[in-house]
DNA sequence: ATGGCCGAGATCCTCGGA
């Protein structure tokens, strides 16, 4: 099984990435964020003609975020946090694998600049929100895949520059304390459980040739409760979409399970 | 060496992104 997970920057700009994507790497579960418009305009008929369904939980303009499938799912939730501004920010369903009951969770974590703003302040409370919903979910004794873009940038080599970033919301002390605090909250960053190199990005702004010369940030993630992580089998990041025509600054994690 | 963007939605600019 693959599950792969995407901030696509727009899902109607990107839908011949998307159905590409879909049919060269086929994976079971594709996990959006940033699909920037209201669930009426999705495109669920061109993704239903290759054999995809799709849950989304969207909204005009920003955010948005959807899981598109071709398995069994049941249980739909939006909202896995508390969101004060009522984002459209998380998206989860259940499914069956191989006899364990496992939710997967599109996530879309607020970006938090410029620091000194209430948007940095949105973030921490989300933030808050989230962990104390992974907390509950451990205690549960609960299976969970969670995809999406975190925003936020784990360690100095997760970054091209680690100094230029001290103070920028994705990568603060303060935001990093939250990603190493769902690490010891029962979680595994699936990515680092395979592949401990660094400079391995999933982001890359548009401006400045960053791609180019590969200064980008590791920001989107597989964050998966310790107990379904000997089911990972490999974790890739899809970079070759960055250089396509009219691409996302995001490309797509890929998880393979055994 | 430096700096260069993109999408949505309402207008020909602003906001948000990271």
């Amino acid at each position: 099984m693959i599950i792969s997970s995407w901030n696509v920057n727009s899902v109607r700009v990107r839908l011949n990435h998307i159905l590409n994507y879909l049919k060269k790497n086929k994976p079971n579960f594709l996990l959006l964020q940033e699909i920037k418009t209201e669930s009426k305009n999705f495109p669920y008929s061109e993704l239903k003609e290759i054999g995809y369904d799709s849950e989304v939980h969207g909204q005009k303009s920003y955010n948005g975020v959807a899981i598109i499938y071709n398995k069994k799912i049941s249980n739909l939730n939006f909202n896995i946090t508390n969101d004060e501004q009522e984002q459209s920010r998380s998206i989860s369903v259940d499914i069956n694998y191989k006899n364990e009951l496992i939710k997967i969770i599109s996530v879309y974590i607020p970006n938090g600049n410029p620091v000194d703003t209430d948007k940095y302040q949105y973030k921490i409370k989300w933030l808050k929100s989230f962990e104390k919903f992974l907390i509950n979910q451990n205690k549960l004794k609960n299976k969970l895949i969670i995809g999406g873009d975190f925003n936020i940038i784990p360690n100095e080599e997760d970054v091209y520059n680690p100094a230029d970033w001290e103070n920028d919301a994705l990568y603060r002390i303060e935001i990093r304390k939250f990603f190493r605090k769902m690490l010891n909250d029962g979680y595994e960053d699936a990515f680092r459980l395979v592949n401990k190199k660094a400079n391995n990005y999933t982001f890359w702004d548009y401006q400045n040739g960053s791609f180019e010369r590969n200064k980008g940030l590791r920001i989107d993630h597989f964050l998966l409760s310790k107990n379904v992580s000997h089911l990972i089998k490999d974790v890739t990041i899809d970079k070759y979409l960055r250089a396509l025509e009219r691409p996302s600054d995001h490309v797509p994690i890929r998880l393979s399970l055994v």
